[in-house]
RNA sequence: CCAUGCAUAUCGCAGC
């Protein structure tokens, strides 16, 4: 049972929905956790009602199915349904608390989020964390740093998302120092550092923080990527592109989409075939393209063979 | 010491 759980959830987790209920519907038998698993399985999978079917299935629930439901419901925007969820659990524990916090914070609730965490009785690094992207997010770089200044113990990942808090702001200086203070880094640290370098015209310095990297990955290439396609270096871009060991729906949107704005249709198209997958931001990349340049009857027509 | 739930990095358009 065990084994079969493990297996269950190593598919869930690298997407594969299909094998995993597969394993699923053949389990002899099933413990709480592997319903757990399956439940997280098409939450993470955006299939918010089949969770809830699944839900209704389970023969017992726990802390950790209304966390994972309430997670799901606030990833599909439905806060309230999170907080319901949130309500009426018979514990919480601070995972719980750090996820309806996420709820609020992802979700637009700044207010709430602030209410709630004044609220707890009892914080750890996660909540903090939460609390410093969610100022971020907002613009509140200020705040974010208090916060972060006020904490007694910081993980990577809070050390990673002030730097991204800078990044995402253009604030390179500071980005720079929080770098530079860091004695762990990870790939998110360097690629979030070339984030701020790449969108802030630093085009050099990124590729040479590229090269000094300890930590690579398809993320790190894709950073790189957009930022040879933003500004205008469609060759090494390509050929990047080409030298890369994985590729995926992300990196291929870049390429595609810097075609497309220099007008290089045929090219686009070329790509759009080799793609083994198509999201919502491919079709956008490609019509708006097409209708700025006032295709717009090739633009109708690509509407109609989507 | 690890079978399940919470925090951090990348792509288009539009809006604020």
């Amino acid at each position: 049972l065990v084994t079969l759980t493990a297996m269950l959830n190593a598919y869930a987790q690298n997407g594969h929905l299909d094998e995993a209920k597969f394993v699923f519907d053949s389990m002899k038998e099933r413990n709480l956790i592997s319903w757990n698993v399956m439940l997280t399985a098409f939450a993470d999978s955006g299939f918010l009602q089949a969770a809830k079917d699944l839900y209704h299935c389970m023969p017992e629930h726990d802390l950790i199915t209304w966390t994972a439901m309430l997670v799901a419901f606030a990833s599909d925007g439905q806060v309230e349904q999170a907080k319901r969820v949130f309500d009426q659990m018979d514990e919480r524990d601070l995972v719980a608390w750090n996820a309806m916090l996420c709820a609020y914070a992802d979700n637009g609730h700044l207010e709430e989020c602030k209410r709630l965490f004044d609220s707890m009785k009892e914080r750890n690094i996660v909540s903090w964390t939460v609390m410093v992207t969610a100022y971020s997010e907002f613009g509140y770089i200020r705040d974010a740093r208090i916060l972060f200044d006020r904490m007694k113990e910081w993980s990577l990942v809070t050390w990673n998302a002030m730097l991204s808090a800078y990044a995402q702001n253009g604030q390179v200086l500071e980005a720079k120092k929080l770098f530079d203070k860091m004695d762990e880094r990870d790939a998110v640290t360097w690629t979030a550092l070339m984030v701020v370098y790449a969108q802030n015209g630093h085009l050099k310095d990124a590729k040479l923080l590229f090269d000094r990297m300890e930590h690579w990955n398809l993320i790190t290439c894709n950073v790189l990527l957009s930022a040879y396609t933003d500004s205008g270096h469609i060759d090494s871009a390509r050929e990047l592109l080409e030298s890369m060991l994985e590729r995926d729906v992300v990196s291929y949107n870049s390429m595609l989409c810097a075609y497309a704005r220099h007008g290089h249709l045929e090219d686009a198209w070329r790509i759009l075939e080799l793609m083994p997958e198509w999201n919502l931001i491919t079709w956008s990349a490609l019509f708006s393209a097409y209708a700025q340049r006032g295709y717009l009857e090739e633009a109708m027509k690509m509407l109609y063979n989507m």
